[in-house]
This record gives structure tokens, sequence and C-alpha cells, in this order.
DNA sequence: ATCAAAGTGAAAGAATATTGCATGCCTGTA
DNA sequence: TACAGGCATGCAATATTCTTTCACTTTGAT
């Protein structure tokens, strides 16, 4: 199924990247396609999984979420099962926004969301260095948001 | 203006940011008001930039940007010139999504994403450690994406 | 040349969004 | 307590937009 999108579909993906909630009729206009023919490849690329969702952006520091901390961690082992655990864990606290296992001085990199310093402080003690496994973590607070989840490029 | 919002737009802005493409009517059936009140509450959320836009999320794989790179940056020198040069910089290249300065080890912090290793390593020796003042890099290739960029929690 | 897949414009019907308006609810004031 | 002003709300009418169908055309591969 998958016959290797066509220009058009670039630009409709692109279109929707930028701004889901453009109309049917807009994009159709923009790419220069019919209606009818803009409407079947806009559900096609969402049935094959193009697009995985559409998701509103909220403004963090509107809902008092304006701190961002980036956290390297060590793990005390390397074993599958301590991997897992600790993914497990991460994936159900809510301000964690990306977990990534990597290759490096660290074993995972985490990038959170909180209200200010103090709210990670507790949270670092509470619930970060609780997390199973953890031998040491390191933080990196971010003091300017230069580039936040940028569009992908293709 | 900022009246602070009540449970009703709490609940729009998490339906929202949960599917984008919820239409109105639905919205007004699940926070229980009618679709006027609504349709007026939405608009408000997005003039007051409660909502900074609305993203189709396109899949990684499906259009050649499977690998996910994490490079810390250390720069020359700590200078505002020396910063403002690296993040204009950042900016103007399409394959990196994020870049944060931070208190640390590192200067910067990059999140990348293209196709493969090798393509990561052309572009690291021909554009990342040609930037404006960087002194060196840190590589840490993504070997397990367990969560990225989670809906915010608020 | 021929077939099949995909596209196109037009049009109708369905579903949504948007707006006007009267009502009800607070809040502050007399 | 009574009352006026400012707002948000629901209902209902209106305006838009989406979605599908149909008959016909273009395109591309064989």
């Amino acid at each position: 199924m998958p016959v290797e999108l066509d220009k058009t579909d670039y630009k409709i993906l692109r279109l929707l990247q930028q701004d889901g909630r453009t109309g049917n009729a807009e994009i159709a206009k923009r790419v220069n396609v019919s209606a009818a023919t803009c409407h079947r490849r806009t559900q096609r690329l969402f049935e094959d999984g193009y697009i995985q969702n559409v998701r509103a952006q909220i403004a963090p520091d509107k809902v008092d979420r304006g701190a961002l901390v980036m956290v390297g961690v060590v793990l005390d082992r390397s074993t599958p099962e301590s991997f897992g655990a600790f993914e497990a864990a991460c994936r159900a606290l809510p301000f964690i926004l990306d977990c990534h296992l990597v290759a490096g001085d660290f074993d995972y990199f985490l990038k959170i969301r909180v209200r200010d310093m103090a709210d990670f402080n507790h949270l670092h003690g509470d619930q970060l260095i609780a997390l199973p496994g953890v031998r040491q973590t390191r933080t990196f607070f971010v003091m300017k948001e230069v580039v936040d989840n940028a569009p992908l490029a293709f």
C-alpha cells in the first residue's frame, strides 16, 4: 500500500503539520487538486499512519508549566529487567515529556516540564531518584528555549 | 484579562491536546455546555494564546526521519554575541527539533532527527561542528524512544 | 492501442460552525 | 433589599463546510 507518497501528499502533510485545522477546501486550493481528491488523499494519510494524530499545542507558561529541565540518568545495572522497570515507571509520570534510552555517558535522557525550579526540586527528591534502579542523575535546567518541538522537516 | 480558566476551559484544552480535530459539537457534548458556549470558549482559548497552534504529528519513520539524536554542545566563549550567533544558526537548521540553553556541563542541548546514523555523521561533520563558536559536541544516539513528545499534563 | 487506477468538476445531502437574541446570574452599589 | 451593569449561557436560525456520488477524463504501464 505504501506506494511512496507523491509531491501532493507531502504538501498536504506539511500543511497539516503547520496547521492541523486547515479545512479540506483550503488544502485542496493550496495543493491544486479538487476537494474530492484532496479529501481522499488526506483520509489515506491518516489511515496509513502517516499522520499519527493532530494535537493542540498548549502554551506551557499559561498552564503553569513554564520550567523545562533536561535530566541525564544512570542506572545501577544494565539488565533488561532494570531497563524495563525504569521505562514503565517513566511512562507513568505525567511530567515526563521525553524519555529516551541513549548510547553514551548516560543510560536515559529525560525532558521534563514543571512549574518552576522549586517544583522540580521536590519532584527530583520525591520521584526521580526514587525511580527503579536509578544510581545517579544529572540535571540541566533550561535557561532559554531557543527552539522547542519544531515541526519535522522532510 | 486572563480571568483564570475554569474547569470547562481546562477540559477543552485537554480534549484538543489529545485530538485537535475534535469538532465543536463533540467537545460541547463532552464538557457539558452548549455548542455555542463551547465555540466561544474555544475561540477565546485561541485568541488569548492558550493554544499556540494545532499540528499534525507526522510519523518520523514514514518520512525517513527515523533516527533521533541528542547532542550536548560546548561553545568556545560565553559571550552574548557567541550565544546569539549560535542560536540564530540553530534556528535555521531544519533537522534541529529542540535547542535549549542549559545550566551544567554543556551550553546547549540539541534534539535532532535524521534518516539514520550515516546521515547524522555527515551532518555532524558538515554542519554541527561548523556552527559558530562550537568547541565541542557530545553525541547521544537514541537507541529506544520510550516517550517522545508526550502531551503536557496540567 | 488498451486496460486499470486515479483524478476531476458538479451537485446534493449531511453535518458543523457561527451568530443574534432573550434570559438568567453574579456583583457592586444605593 | 432592590436594582443596574456586565457577562456568560442556551436556543434557534443562518451560513459554511464537509463528504459522497456520478459520469467522464487523464495517466501510465503493458
